[in-house]
DNA sequence: GCTTTGTGCCAC
DNA sequence: AAACGTGGCACAAAGC
């Protein structure tokens, strides 16, 4: 079952299965295609285990090559090293080692591997161009030892099951991560300048300002009476001379400037708002990271604490509302944009086994649900109290209510206040399928030193409260992120294995995305509890009705027969800002 | 000159 | 309303 790929220092790299054998590098899309394509015969499907996704798949996948299963032995090592329930395993109580020292192996990296090369690549041009070598692996990581450390310590943990299940989610959240990046998210370049030259005027030559910012600039240092030579650029400038101008504001937060009465806000608020348009996700950035139509980030998987994604690039998980117009499926192909309604107080009632809260969300949005039972007044209310509920909200109108959501679901409410505690006393908590969080570290040990020493005074003692406190919230958080971004992983596994299976639309006009998706629909974007399938006009209705049935797949597979739903919002769309 | 820090805003 | 979780990123200012 498990195929465990190694690699020699020259290159050669070893098969381990049932049959160990040395293949050349050049012909292991070769070896890997022949054995996925052998889906007939009744054997299960091998899973590709190796020691970083990226360092293998990116190679296959550049070669055409998909695969249907893996295990990463880098990612789920992470995983076990600190997870409570494997926590006496030989794994979790060895000294450092290799593979707790593994960064993930950026994209750029990685060669294509052998075999199935594209006819362009047989150029003059690239025969001149010495192909990149492989990325070493670290010294000192023997893969097929390192898989037996990890099964014997799943084996022997507490929970096997769910530990296994989230290192299956986490390996095929790798293969997903991996083939976004191969496969980009379709990027109209046109679309963006348009939207670009329409807010800020035609690109301006390097280091000028786009004539309406300039516009704006003037109309500033009007309101403030303030010479040419002033930069709004520059805060404390800018600060000091809305001060001589009686303005009134302490910083320059939009909130802040929001509350003022000046003629300087509205223009302000305006260049700030253009501002950050331009720097952000302006002319320069559309050159750095969109490509042949695709803008290809990295995604780190894991990179948060609590399991959640990060990216690398582009600012991916950032895109702005405003420029998701120039997100724009391929001729004949249209975008699939799935979203989760409401995913971590659901989430959260189902590993509480609170009954009477996912009954709130039984019939759609769970925040009119509570509504509807009486608990608060207004849906605003729900939110927001389930909300502070869920981060640690101590005021306002989210402190009012909790109260009250404590009464009607304590089990809901007793789970985040629980995690909440145990951080406060420098404790370790864990999510639904066993990942933990990170103890507290020195700031909290010193923290609460300094409230004990001998001289402490009342603001140490208020230090180490606040310290004490932040430290509650982020454990209340873990354990409600970590376990939807555990949800995440399966839905989005499940999409993916649903989506190929779909195969390729007969008579389907093929798009601009690379082998093996040029004629499927595939995963091109992951926003925590959204995902857009980039899939051919053909294919929409069907691929709806899988992202659907993936998410009850993924419900099913972290909680069973508990009757919590996770109802989603669907839409197919041309362009990604026409989805909601 | 360089790197680090602070500010502020975007996403969920 | 602006305190209440997780991040990335760009820029200017501060520090070396």
């Amino acid at each position: 079952m498990h195929v465990v790929l190694s690699r020699d220092p020259d290159g050669t790299v070893r098969v381990h299965d049932g049959a160990p054998r040395a293949v050349p590098a050049a012909g292991l899309a070769s070896l890997v295609a022949a054995s996925e394509g052998g889906a007939r015969d009744e054997r299960p499907l091998p899973r590709w285990t190796w020691d970083d996704t990226n360092r293998w798949y990116l190679g296959l996948l550049r070669a055409g090559v998909r695969v249907e299963r893996s295990h990463d032995l880098r990612l789920v090592h992470r995983i076990l090293r600190s997870s409570v329930p494997a926590a006496g395993s030989a794994l979790a109580t060895a000294p450092p080692g290799p593979w707790d020292a593994m960064a993930p192996t950026p994209a750029g990296a990685v060669p294509a591997t052998g075999a199935r090369r594209a006819p362009q690549d047989d150029s003059l041009f690239d025969l001149a161009a010495p192909a990149a070598p492989e990325p070493a692996p670290a010294a000192g990581t023997d893969p097929r030892a390192e898989l037996r450390r990890q099964e014997d310590a799943v084996a022997g943990s507490s929970a096997p099951g769910r530990l296994r299940l989230l290192a299956a989610g986490e390996s095929a959240g790798a293969l997903v991560a991996a083939e976004m990046h191969h496969a980009g998210l379709p990027w109209r370049s046109d679309v963006h300048d348009a939207i670009l030259t329409e807010a800020l005027g035609p690109r301006p030559p390097e280091g000028h300002r786009p004539a309406r910012l300039e516009e704006l600039a003037r109309q500033i240092r009007a309101a403030l009476d303030a010479p040419p030579s002033l930069n709004p650029d520059s805060h404390p400038d800018l600060l000091k001379a809305m001060q001589y101008a009686g303005v009134g504001a302490r910083s320059l937060r939009k909130w802040e400037l929001e509350k003022l009465e000046h003629p300087v806000v509205a223009p302000l608020l305006e260049y700030k708002n253009l501002y950050r348009l331009l720097t952000a996700n302006g002319w320069h950035w559309l050159d750095e990271w969109v490509a042949d139509g695709r803008f290809r980030t990295e995604y780190v998987v894991g990179g948060v604490v609590t399991g959640r994604w990060s990216s690398t690039g582009g600012g991916a998980l950032q895109l702005p509302k405003g420029v998701r117009r120039a997100v724009v499926a391929d001729p004949g192909w249209c975008l699939v944009v799935a979203d989760v309604a409401q995913l971590e107080p659901r989430v959260l009632a189902a590993m509480a086994g609170d009954e009477a809260m996912a009954g709130a969300g039984r019939e759609g949005d769970l925040y009119a649900g509570i509504v509807a039972s009486g608990v608060v007044p207004t849906r605003e209310l729900a939110k927001v109290g389930m909300l502070g509920a869920m981060y640690g909200g101590t005021t306002g109108a989210s402190a009012q209510v909790l109260p009250r959501l404590g009464r009607e679901y304590p089990r809901a409410i007793a789970l985040v206040e629980d995690a909440a505690r145990t951080g406060e006393r420098g404790g370790v908590v864990t999510t639904w399928l066993g990942r933990s969080s990170p103890g507290p570290g020195s700031a909290w040990d010193e923290a609460q030193a300094g409230a004990f020493a001998d001289d402490a005074g009342a603001d140490a003692a208020a230090r180490a409260r606040s310290v004490t406190r932040s430290w509650g919230r982020f454990t209340r958080n873990f354990v409600v992120q970590g376990t939807a971004a555990e949800w995440a992983l399966c839905w989005l596994a499940s999409i993916r294995r649903r989506l190929w299976a779909l195969g390729a639309a007969p008579g389907a006009r093929p798009g601009l995305a690379p082998a093996p998706f040029a004629d499927r629909p595939h995963l091109a974007f992951f926003l925590h509890d959204e995902v857009v399938v980039h899939a051919p006009l053909e294919l929409a209705d069907a691929v709806a009705a899988e992202v659907r049935a993936a998410a009850e797949e993924a419900g099913r597979l972290l909680f069973g027969d508990f009757p919590v739903d996770f109802p989603l919002t669907v839409a197919t769309v041309d362009s990604y800002a026409d989805a909601k």
